[in-house]
DNA sequence: GCCAACGTTGGC
DNA sequence: GCCAACGTTGGC
């Protein structure tokens, strides 16, 4: 299979663009994911190489910030096992994990963030699940097509 | 801070 | 296995 795109959600105000920008080799774990359906993306389908859309949610305004690059695959989240994490699931155990990680490492922030009201407004990027109602997903594949668009928009 | 939408949990 | 209660997400 070819190289395939993604988005992904932070809380700005626990892991912004700007801390990745900032952290060692501009690469960090993308841990803390407890969903299902997230958690299979993570495991089974992001392979190294894969671009990352990082989108900045629970801020004024959400939007999409920058762009990574996949350079680790699905992994253990080992703060699934900490107790004192905020991510601990006693569920998963390092024999057994159920929650699983990538690194990504950021290629490009953006000049312009692609705001969601921008994304909502833009009839190419209708089909996204971003957009869709009530979803909630923190990870998320794109079509290589809103992968080029939202990137065209935001290093113009 | 509010609240709609959704996922998970647990009693039956 | 159903479904109400509860917790979380995330836009506003």
């Amino acid at each position: 299979m070819g190289k395939r795109y993604w988005l992904v959600k932070s809380e700005p105000g626990v892991f912004s663009v700007s801390d990745l920008k900032v952290s060692e080799n501009k690469t960090t774990f993308w841990d803390g994911v407890r969903n299902y359906q997230a958690r299979n993306y993570l495991r089974d389908e992001m392979k190294i190489g894969d671009e990352v859309l990082f989108y900045h949610s629970n801020t004024v305004p959400a939007a999409v910030v920058g762009y990574c690059k996949i350079v680790k695959e699905g992994y253990p989240d080992h703060t699934a096992f900490e107790k004192e994490s905020a991510h601990y699931d006693p569920k998963s155990d390092p024999h057994k994990p159920v929650w699983f990680m990538i690194d990504i490492k950021l290629i490009k922030e953006f000049k312009t963030a692609v705001t969601l009201e921008e994304i909502k407004g833009n009839p190419k990027l209708q089909n996204m699940k971003l957009v869709q109602r009530g979803n909630r997903l923190s990870v998320m594949p794109v079509s290589k097509e809103e992968f080029d668009e939202i990137v065209g928009k935001g290093t113009k």
